[in-house]
DNA sequence: TTGCTACTTAAAGTCGACTTGAGGTCAAGG
DNA sequence: CCTTGACCTCAAGTCGACTTTAAGTAGCAA
């Protein structure tokens, strides 16, 4: 597949891809004269990139999950810690969609004032305030 | 309160204090001479806005569902496709939890070949790839 | 009253993740 | 063989979210 294929098949820019590759994220298998060629796989690399944003990783930490091949390249006790960082992340959205739920139904005043709606918020928060996920970024 | 006060309770260093203000996420109640003065409340502002921001959402998109004084001001309805944005955010950290856990477990050669990864994958990517949502950018 | 220090502003800098632009190359079709 | 257009590289630009720096001001203890 030369770029313009992978381009179509994947909605990325070629760019991104150019860029994806310089990090490390992706590889081509070669090149056509100066056009790189890529293997069919890399579009299910593409995909578990997406993924991996998506969650919240940032582009390093997923050049540091898995290499430009795909394969995981981190030990599993660190695979298992990432997965607990998404159960804490998990329980913060979820309490944000349920405020934010909440909050449409709820008729208070200012919903800092409604009762339930600061249950969610300590319950999403804590720890939050003042707090910087280490480099995660979620997803645009 | 003064913003060395803030700064201690919120854990936010004051240069972040005062671009939240200019950004209109935070007001103070007036001034001591220059000194900003912040009523209490501002501290259960900045909760939210750091849930916020934990869950997904950009400065300006936390902006437009709460004033400076922490009510929301956004319609039902956008709170409720807020809401619904959200599901889809967590069924992916969700698929990518279970991936990673996964991943720790499996032992094919490569998890792109593990069946069971690339359900897990399909479940959360569809429709990631290629796309960008909005204008979210979690934590740094 | 002096002076320390915590506060102030405005502007510039940083970082991640890309995008854009200028200038160059070359594979393929006519 | 020649042109065309897709691809290439490298550098610079952009955007969001802050942080840092420089230079100034003023509340408060002595």
């Amino acid at each position: 597949m030369d770029i313009s294929e992978v381009v179509r098949r994947s909605g990325l820019p070629a760019s991104t891809l150019r860029f994806y590759e310089q990090k490390g994220l992706i590889a081509s298998v070669g090149r056509r004269g100066l056009h790189r060629v890529f293997a069919a796989g890399v579009l299910e690399q593409l995909s578990l990139i997406a993924l991996g944003r998506a969650a919240g990783f940032s582009l390093n930490e997923i050049a540091a999950m898995f290499g430009a091949d795909g394969r995981p390249r981190i030990e599993r006790q660190q695979l298992l810690e990432k997965a607990d960082e998404l159960d804490q992340s998990i329980k913060q959205l979820t309490a944000m969609r349920d405020g934010l739920r909440h909050a449409a139904a709820c008729s208070a005043p200012s919903h800092l004032e409604c009762p339930r709606f600061r249950r969610l918020m300590g319950l999403a928060g804590a720890g939050v305030i003042g707090e910087r996920r280490n480099g995660t970024s979620a997803k645009t």
